[in-house]
DNA sequence: GTAGCCTTGGCCGTCTTCCT
DNA sequence: AGGAAGACGGCCAAGGCTAC
């Protein structure tokens, strides 16, 4: 079976939770309900009109999404809830016949619709009301319905549109446009530093230990080394690694940097000479053991925010990490393509006097 | 071609909630 | 307490699609 909108729920979830490309689909879609509480509200009958469906067959798919679609917005209006929204809906309603307000006709609409079951409405001890996500959700869950399918190529086309806008299509240094990422990456370099210091000073000549050593730490924290890592994400070998790296892989790296190196310091000075680099390899699988209790947590949130990022912004799937894919938060989507994130280069530009004064330290 | 599967539509009974 | 209406889920038949 071929993987889409309406079998993935990770497609489904990395999509609702793209706040920005969801907005872009608010404008482009319209199909504006009734704004309550903050969000624009639907019924089910509103929701069966659009896709034109029956009422059951949204039914349906509540009743087997039921926790997917709760947590896109779907709600059972009760009570005082309930007493309040019917009443703004009255009120909405006069208030355009009255002519105070005059909708444009896609608002036109839905208010028709909704005169039409103010009548049942008001007897009605509780009602089904979704939110706008919530109808997105529907309609990629929707496998029938020819206007759901015309709804999520519609949204398919804004998803990919707004990544191309955002980030002009070149999604591999997406990991620099979040505002976390220069301060790691300054620290990761100071670390980096001590680090190689270290393998100078504590392990005798070798040329291949810093690249050993390196990739010991990368296959400890996400299980690849360099090289691999390098044709998954496509790097040509004069594109540097640590660039595309997330903050948090970022700070493990330095941590682990630093950690090791305090470690191979001791050593140094417990044996009183320098180690050979099998030596240093032995010592790191210790200094992974001694050190994994405490790091288990951190690893395995990174490899999840790593091999789940890749897939949904770069489309590189790691494959020894695909047990930790999982949906992209609607925070991590902010922090990548929203107005906090920024090209580095521009980042730079706004932090000029602070690095001016870091510089002159 | 057709058996089998999935989705949908339609009907119904029960539950929930609130009003009179 | 009784009634009214939507929510919910079971059931079945029709239609469409797929694999053999």
């Amino acid at each position: 079976m071929t993987k889409d909108l309406t079998n993935s729920d990770l497609d489904r979830k990395n999509i609702l939770n793209n706040n920005i490309a969801i907005q872009e689909v608010y404008q482009q879609i319209g199909f504006f309900g009734f704004k309550h509480d903050g969000k624009f509200r639907f019924t089910k009958q509103q929701l069966a009109e659009y896709f034109e469906v029956d009422i059951r067959t949204i039914e349906r798919i509540v009743e087997n999404n039921r926790d997917e679609v709760v947590e896109s917005g779907y709600e059972i209006y009760t009570g005082i809830k309930l007493k309040d929204f019917k009443d703004k809906i009255a009120e909405f309603v006069n208030r355009i016949n009255e002519g105070i307000y005059v909708p444009d006709t896609n608002v036109g609409n839905m208010v028709q619709s909704f005169e039409n079951e103010l009548d049942s409405l008001s007897k009605t001890p509780q009602l089904a009301v979704f939110t706008y996500k919530s109808f997105l959700n529907v309609g990629m869950l929707l496998t029938g319905s020819e206007k759901a399918q015309i709804l999520r190529s519609a949204i398919l086309d804004i998803v990919i549109d707004v990544l191309n806008q955002k980030i002009g299509g070149k999604t591999k240094y997406i990991n620099q446009r979040e505002e976390e990422f220069l301060p790691s990456a300054i620290r990761e370099y100071n670390y980096r530093q001590e680090f190689t210091n270290a393998l100078d000073y504590y392990i005798t000549e070798n040329k291949f230990k810093y690249a050993q050593l390196t990739d010991k730490i990368y296959k400890s924290i996400f299980k690849e080394n360099a090289k691999e890592y390098r044709q998954i994400l496509k790097l040509s070998t004069k594109e540097s690694v640590r660039s595309t790296m997330y903050s948090e892989i970022l700070d493990l790296i330095a941590g682990y940097e630093n950690g090791f190196s305090k470690y191979l310091k001791t050593e140094f000075e417990r044996l009183g000479r320098k180690l050979g680099l099998s030596e240093a390899i032995l010592l790191f699988t210790n200094y992974e053991q001694i050190t994994e209790a405490t790091l288990i947590p951190l690893r395995e949130k990174a490899r999840s925010l790593m091999a789940s990022r890749d897939l949904a912004f770069r489309d590189a799937l790691h494959e020894k990490l695909k047990e930790y894919v999982n949906e992209v938060s609607s925070d991590d989507y902010d922090k990548f393509l929203g107005d906090r994130s920024m090209d580095l280069e521009k980042r730079l530009e706004e932090n000029k006097e602070v690095f001016k004064r870091l510089k002159d330290r």
